[in-house]
DNA sequence: GTCTATATAACGATAGAC
DNA sequence: GTCTATCGTTATATAGAC
């Protein structure tokens, strides 16, 4: 019998990254010492220093579990006959932990990051591209089915779902008592209403239309 | 003559605070350091404190310096006779400066330490219900118009199209070969399916609109 | 008002016993 | 693998000459 559980050691690992993730969701990453996240996981400088190499190899690590939490989302995602309701699930679930304020100040903690560490931009990049494939292949399914305008390039779209998402996170962050089930809901008309097919349009009793609301070609 | 010329002190005030500008946008708050703000600045550790009380402070007067930026947007757009166009030139104008790279950065730091300086939170807040409340008033000329879906709430619309400028701000980070240009045009899209009033729907041949992307009251 | 020089404090990371 | 003790570095802000 091994003393070196393998399991044992990814458990401490990340029971070491949660206890990091809501120290850097609170204060930051520069303001989060490594003594805090030792105090917070109830181990000594030593220990952290014996599961990552350095305190940006925590932070990082919080982004590599995100991925694939990321991946098991879009496989549920996939089960979901009706691709519409399955964007709509996807772009619900994201949105829903993104409202929430200390998941919101991770998220602009590591953006802000991102700007200024190649590194960490492209394993976060990584996972943003994960979900919006995943979503450009929705997408398509509900262009065929009839469910989202053709106009609209499937690229395109997913990117912006993606975009969308991140759209309140200013005012999770500024306005405590956001309504996060009135944002969604909000959210939601948005986005079926960007994407829905164009209705065969019945003149307007007194005006005209000069613009339909619709991408230009180019 | 007086050695003391308040136009001269506040110039080189808001010099400095250009110069700063540029190192937080680059480094972020923390990594950028005094010294730094001073020899872009081109001047000495003992000048810099003598314009500003701490480092926080350089902080806070740039975008005590946006709010003065965000009232002449404000002021420019009442000119404009048509209210439609007037919360697109308001949207165009900030969006297009935030597709900047540089000022990406700069939002997105400023937005992760109002997550932790109540203080600085209070000032971007006023920056930002300053540009909804003018929005609020557009949109409510619109309504009135006929240019706006009398069912959306003007201040829920003007919220989200607060919140609609911070959408791509991810993007904007992760990706350098995004076309400012291309988003705006997106942008516009999407803010105008979304407010734009509800047409007279004829049935569409083989299917049942179940949602018609409407907010539900309550 | 502007400079140089520096006091003071804090933090990340390591050394080395057990 | 975990701990305690501590080293080396760095940065903010101040002191005080000019």
């Amino acid at each position: 019998m091994r003393t070196v559980d393998p399991a044992k050691h990814e458990a401490k690992r990340r029971a070491i990254l949660d206890a990091a993730t809501m120290c850097f969701a609170e204060k930051g990453f520069e303001k989060t010492t490594t003594a805090e996240i030792c105090r917070a996981a109830g181990i000594s400088t030593g220990s952290l220093f014996h599961y990552f190499p350095n305190k940006r190899a925590v932070f990082v690590g919080i982004f590599e579990q995100d991925g694939d939490e990321t991946a098991a989302l879009i496989a549920a995602a996939e089960e979901i006959g009706d691709p519409w309701e399955a964007i709509l699930h996807v772009v619900g679930y994201v949105s829903e932990q993104v409202l929430n304020p200390l998941a919101a100040k991770l998220v602009l903690e590591v953006a802000a990051h991102c700007a200024r560490d190649t590194e960490l931009a492209e394993l976060v990049q990584g996972n943003d591209r994960a979900l919006r494939d995943a979503l450009i292949g929705l997408v398509t399914r509900a262009v065929e089915a009839g469910r989202i305008d053709p106009g609209i390039e499937p690229g395109t779209a997913a990117s912006w779902l993606v975009a969308l998402i991140d759209a309140p996170l200013s005012r999770v962050i500024l306005d405590p008592d956001l309504d996060p089930a009135a944002e969604l809901a909000v959210m939601k008309t948005i986005l079926t209403r960007f994407l829905r097919p164009v209705l065969p349009i019945s003149p307007p009793p007194g005006g005209e239309v000069s613009d339909t609301g619709g991408i230009s070609p180019g």
